[in-house]
DNA sequence: GGGCATTCGGTACGTTTGTACCAATTATTG
DNA sequence: CAATAATTGGTACAAACGTACCGAATGCCC
């Protein structure tokens, strides 16, 4: 139910720096599809198809794990949403929306859906507590917020970065409600809507 | 570090149904304070200052010791949030704003601050994967929704629940990247000017 | 005040947890 | 190729976990 991909023998059990990724792999899954409190050595071993002791002694502790974990979703994150907007950018389509559109659809490839959604929702809050966590927050939000800027500015925003912090936290704030509350309505119109009413605001 | 209130001889040990109650503000603050994964019977005895088996009498399981904190943080929310709106109907400054207020600023009473904001987001993640969380969170983000919605009809909004989803997703959106960046930059202007906005457009 | 249901609180049990340990294996270097 | 370091993986262990149990204490009705 939980198992990773399965180790055929073209497909051999990793060894070296390569089984510490696979053990990060595996930390987002359990945190996508159970929960942070879910993520426990012996899960992530069974998960990675890795004994138990790989987990020690790649990481120091069960904090190491998660933070690295997390640092890498928002690594993954940021450059899918900069391939984004350098596609959006020399495509036909309106920039602003292709990103948004990336950033609320997660159905595209590097993008594991509804579980990486909540993997993402889960490190905000867990930098809430941890110091460590914050400065990946920070970096993370700021990449958004400048991506977002310098397209609202080529667009004629008379305000590009208050109009991006609008933006990043309206996607942000109707993603988490819609994982809460269970609905699956397509957010695009709205943000798209809001981008026009903010472009169009003297 | 984190007993709750201490038990003077003129404070005693609650008993009864009382204890049920202190046992969810003793959930509530562990949430806050530490996160989800903290919550154990042993140490919700320990910050509630009652013996461990009261967890196990007043609530069948961990689960719902969990769901029944989420419920009442929720009713607490929605209480406080229809209490400013109907203060602020009858005030002098504009009610929009003022519900706007009462959402991001949690130094007023009823409201115990950063921790319970990251108390009630940390609930509405649990919600993505429990359904009978969901339907709180239904409850939740609908009173908000229709308390918001009211307001920006009679103030002349031509679509008051778009704009509603707009704000209250952008209120939240903000409210989780000031979590977890660590900034503390006041959010009411940020939200005020969507308002504006949004109510300028035709 | 006696009887009865509820509540209290200490304790016990089996499971799971994080982590330590160490012999066996594999890679690297002189 | 020997030797030295890095890695692997099975196992062990103390602590903490959720929950069950049950006699003592308390409140309530007749």
């Amino acid at each position: 139910m939980m198992t990773a991909t399965t180790n055929t023998p073209e497909n051999p059990r990793p060894r070296g720096a390569a089984r510490r990724e696979a053990l990060l792999e595996a930390v987002l899954k359990i945190v996508a599809e159970v929960g942070p409190d879910a993520v426990t050595h012996r899960r992530v071993a069974e998960v990675a198809q890795l004994p138990l002791a790989s987990t020690t002694y790649w990481f120091d502790s069960k904090e190491h794990l998660l933070t690295a974990a997390l640092e890498l979703a928002a690594e993954r994150d940021t450059a899918r949403l900069l391939d984004s907007a350098a596609a959006a950018s020399t495509g036909g389509t309106d920039p602003i929306d292709a990103v948004m559109d990336a950033i609320v659809d997660c159905d595209d490839p590097g993008c594991a859906g509804r579980g990486s959604l909540i993997a993402t929702f889960a490190l905000l809050l867990e930098a809430a507590r941890r110091p460590a966590l914050q400065e990946i927050a920070q970096r993370w939000t700021e990449v958004y917020l400048q991506t977002l800027s310098r397209l609202l500015e080529s667009a004629g925003s008379a305000r590009p970065r208050d109009d991006a912090e609008l933006l990043l936290g309206a996607a942000d704030g109707l993603l988490i409600e819609q994982l809460a509350t269970g609905a699956d309505e397509d957010l695009r119109p709205r943000l798209h809507r809001l981008a026009a009413v903010l472009l169009a605001s003297a």
